[in-house]
RNA sequence: GGCCCCGUAGCUCAGCCGGAUAGAGCAGCAGCCUUCUAAGCUGUUGGUCGCAGGUUCGAAUCCUGCCGGGGUCGCCA
């Protein structure tokens, strides 16, 4: 139940029926008309700017345009006050029967409020992470895969039908150094002594496993062979350990792909699908051999002024041409990537979306473009860049040096603050920010660690069960119970707080869903506990205003169901986050 | 030099598909704390929303230009 959803429509058909009366013009654009709530609560619950919206177009006078629509509300008995304010805004003061309406929905839901609400179960692609399988991921690629997880549990959520998928980079030269890195590490497993490790090859301890299995699979077998016949073998089994270490890393953070994508599959097995994708924009004359100008700036040393076959991404908004070809003949990362992208929408996504590390943002354009081409203009793309995190130590910078894979893993960090902390503090900041991740800060339990203070409310609203039961023993506090107590008695400025927030969640997650922004799940949830906190707190002072009041079976009984509704928009929201939401926090 | 992102309180950041007097946390300041609801509480100071134009009933939000910071710039992935 989405109050400012119910009263859009309401505010609809208050026009409509201004426009059946006469007193409106026909055929008006009333899209831009919204429901919001108020900045300044005391104007009221909900605000709609529809009288200014429209009095342009309708030739009327704002003030008394709103006064029509405004009296027209105030016809609907969930309507207590309808007041213009200002330049035209028409501020409502809802019924209290509508807030305790929703109290009652989202007991009945519990943490399955806001479920489904878009009612559109449209296929979208979340691809997410995506790291080259040449080692461990670090916490950069955590804050893409935290994002891009809970993004996709926020579309599943409220209705879509999500897949997250992995493209895996396993067909260029990176995986071809991967394989001659882990042979040395066969090398050295069989005994022979490999010295430092040549600079461009990787020198992570993480291979010394590879080799080892791959001494025990083949003996000495892959020495005496020429590096055309051992380096497929050897380059897939390093492939085939990184992305299972790999796939290990992400299942510390609970995060888990429907489909691993293999760049390699695109041009092996009986279709060359890069090759069908070229051709086909060939045939729509999207490619074309030329030269490019070099590019402006910083001179490029070895520039080489070739003809080259070249995707017309101008066309759809780029700012270049883009090659397809290397100057050996294969093909270039790009062209995979359209081919894997036109799979994508082959496969029945109209809308994708790519979560990227921000130092992919000169891509965009060109994968939007390819994108728009390869899909006639019917595909969406969305791309979600995440900025880089720093990682403190109690407000100093971790050394991460950049010598001989010393660097900090994203395995390493979950492991010592945990989980929850990761997932909530790389989702407790706009992805294109750049985000500080202090160590020592996530784990204090305190007030000033948003992590902390989200669960904790949501083990007090707990507690306050636990209290409840041994307050009135034997009595029943279920949410079929909850349901049908007297919420009217709900009356405290802190009480209402609450109710208004709570009644926002449906609103959060519909605008959040549409931006693609699971951080404002966060924030809202922030929101909520400090009002659940403070509510709490009230009652250290004014004991008749806490939860379980042993004298008033009536009021323990809504303020239960008012606990019991937050705890159920907190755990809804902290799923979506892939955070868990505690019972206690001892 | 081209392109992208960022610039909001002393600090860290929300708000940005235009809406009313721009918000939160920290720090600061002032109180409370022999508390019984659990990791303190309550109140409060503080901002030419980088600058200058433009669009309009209205701009932190949209457009243009500039300033400052970051990223990126055939064939790597």
């Amino acid at each position: 139940m989405n109050i400012f959803a119910l009263f859009e429509q309401r505010v609809a058909d208050a026009l409509a029926s201004l426009v059946a009366s006469g007193a409106l013009p026909a055929e008006l654009d009333v899209s831009r008309a919204a429901v919001e709530p108020p900045r300044d609560p005391t104007h009221g619950d909900l605000a709609t700017n529809a009288a200014m919206v429209l009095a342009k177009p309708a030739k009327a006078n704002p003030r008394a345009l709103a006064e029509a629509i405004a009296a027209e509300l105030k016809r609907d008995p969930r309507v207590a006050k309808a007041e213009v304010a200002g330049p035209g805004f028409i501020n409502l003061t809802l019924a209290p029967g509508v807030f305790q309406d929703v109290l009652r929905a989202i007991i009945a839901a519990g943490p399955d409020f806001g479920r489904g609400l878009k009612q559109d179960a449209a296929p979208i692609n979340v691809e997410y992470v995506s790291a080259n399988p040449t080692g461990p991921l670090h916490v950069g690629h955590g804050r893409g895969a935290v994002f891009g997880d809970a993004l996709a549990n926020l579309l599943a959520f409220v209705g879509y039908s999500v897949t997250r998928e992995y493209y895996i980079n396993d067909a260029g030269a990176q995986v071809d150094i991967l394989g001659r890195s882990a042979f040395l590490r066969y090398r050295e497993a069989l005994g022979h002594d490999i010295g430092t490790i040549p600079e461009g090859l990787y020198p992570g301890d993480y291979l010394k496993p590879v080799g080892q299995a791959l001494a025990e699979r083949f003996g000495r077998a892959l020495l005496d062979v020429p590096e055309e016949v051992w380096l497929p073998t050897v380059r897939t089994a390093a492939i085939d350990a990184m992305m299972a270490m790999i796939r290990d890393d992400l299942a510390t953070l609970n995060i888990r792909h429907d489909l691993f994508f293999s760049e390699r599959s695109l041009s092996q097995g009986g279709v060359d699908h890069i090759r069908a994708t070229i051709d086909d924009l060939r045939a729509r004359g999207l490619i074309y051999e030329g030269r490019l100008p070099p590019p402006k700036g910083q001179p490029v040393e070895d520039w080489e002024d070739r003809e080259q076959t070249l995707f017309r991404a101008t066309a759809f908004g780029d700012d270049v041409d883009r090659p397809l070809l290397k100057s050996d003949g294969s093909y270039t990362y790009f062209a995979a990537d359209i081919a894997y992208h036109r799979s994508k929408f082959e496969r029945g996504f109209r809308t994708m979306i790519d979560v990227w590390g921000a130092d992919h943002g000169g891509y965009v354009k060109r994968m939007k473009a390819a994108v728009a081409a390869v899909t006639d203009g019917k595909g969406e793309l969305d791309i979600k860049l995440c900025q880089l995190v720093r990682l403190l130590r109690g407000g100093e910078p971790v050394k991460m040096s950049k010598r001989a894979g010393d660097f900090v893993t994203l395995r390493e960090v979950v492991e010592e603050v945990g989980s929850d902390a990761v997932r909530f503090m790389l989702l407790f900041r706009k992805n294109d920010a750049q985000l500080d991740f202090d160590l020592e800060k996530v784990v204090e339990q305190s007030k000033d660690n948003p992590v902390f203070y989200v669960q904790y409310a949501h083990a007090r609203c707990a507690s306050v069960f636990r209290q409840a039961r041994e307050a009135f023993p034997g009595r029943d506090f279920g949410p079929a119970r909850l349901a049908e107590a007297d919420l009217s008695v709900l009356q405290d400025p802190g009480e209402r707080d609450l109710l208004r927030l709570l009644a926002q969640y449906p609103r959060v997650l519909d605008g959040a869903a549409d931006a693609h922004e699971p951080h404002r799940i966060a924030f809202h949830l922030f929101e909520l506990a400090s009002a659940f906190h403070s509510l709490w707190n009230k009652g250290k002072d004014l004991p008749q205003l806490r939860f379980v009041n042993q004298a008033d079976q009536q009021s323990t009984e809504a303020r239960l169901a008012l606990v019991y509704a937050v705890r159920s928009v907190l755990a809804s929201g902290l799923g979506i986050l892939g955070v868990t939401a505690p019972d206690e926090m001892r």
